[in-house]
DNA sequence: CCTCAGGGAGAACGATCGGTCTTTCTGTCT
DNA sequence: AGACAGAAAGACCGATCGTTCTCCCTGAGG
């Protein structure tokens, strides 16, 4: 195995985080997943038992890429700053050239039955983000952390599919305004 | 036609609003809705060219009886009270035994065709929406009506998204606390 | 009475769905 | 050298996709 090289398996995760989210889950066949990632059937199905399977692992690397990036972000700053911080990454998500919702809202939509694996990943990122936010709500004093990170949490869920169907950079500028009003400095 | 029946086409659209709804667009196939609204592949495709059609009509008819019970909880109310019955309404149906969900966010998730015939559906939706609440607030007296209906516009889609993935009562809860800390008596 | 549209029943279309299989080859380890 | 895992290539499975078709029956309007 030349380590220089990108594996079949991570080639596979890379084209199918593009597809699904760009054209939907169920939209987005094998075959078109092993053309476009240039690997065979056999292949896909030695790395991931079913097609479900491999939308859990598309869905768990974006969790970890945006805790990272909202980890990141966080660093170092005092709770005031953090919690804007944490939620300029999703404004300025929302304005990327390709953005197209919420990854784990959309999956969400496809995936109905609340018991399935795709739902327990997308309800665990969605766990990770609310404690960041009543973390640093209550970090900041704010007298009921609970109900301000349930609004904070609504106003991300918002801007993320505002993004997409509205206008970017309004959306943005209207998440940052809004949690100016909530946490006035 | 013996007018006391309900017609085919009828019965076509209702169902297809049930599934659609209940387990997604793409998920439901021809096949399933002829069975389930015992009608026949032909007449199906008499009353609508494609399935995508029919797609348009399910949100087109779920736009207009979300348009009914706003106007009706509006009617008559002074601005203060119209805007918070309008939301209310939002709150209200996430708390519907099967909740599932925006139909319009949901739908949208699954068609990523900004120019397609039910991005278009949604896309009224939403401006119909939003009017809706930048009047009320102008009418309000409120100094940035558009900034407000924007906020209000984030604050329904986080609470129509929250509402399935999350406690639903909680979330209308916290939807009505923020509407109030946004536009306090 | 006749016409004719609308609906029921169901076969059939090519394409694609998710998934399994065999075969061959290459590279890495012991 | 020999064994073995991973990957390429592609045939193949039954099922379902959205769509079109023919045939027959019924019921309302002229």
């Amino acid at each position: 195995m030349t380590s220089a090289e990108v594996h079949p398996k991570d080639r596979l995760l890379a084209t199918a985080s593009r597809l699904f989210y760009a054209e939907g889950i169920h939209a987005v066949g094998v075959e078109r997943l092993v053309t476009e990632a240039a690997v065979t059937r056999a292949t896909f199905y030695r790395h991931y038992p079913t097609k479900d399977d491999l939308v859990a692992a598309y869905l768990a690397e974006t969790s970890r890429q945006i805790r990272e990036a909202v980890d990141a972000a966080r660093a170092g700053k005092p709770p005031r700053e953090a919690l804007a911080a944490a939620l300029a990454v999703v404004g300025d998500a929302t304005c990327g050239d390709d953005f197209r919702g919420c990854q784990f809202l959309n999956a969400a939509a496809e995936y109905p039955d609340p018991g399935s694996q795709v739902r327990q990943v997308i309800d665990d990122h969605r766990k990770w983000f609310f404690e960041i936010l009543r973390t640093e709500a209550a970090a900041l004093g704010h007298p009921e952390p609970n109900h301000a990170a349930r609004v904070l949490v609504l106003l991300r869920d918002g801007a993320l599919h505002g993004g997409e169907l509205d206008d970017a950079e309004t959306v943005r500028a209207t998440l940052r305004r809004a949690v100016e009003d909530f946490f006035p400095a």
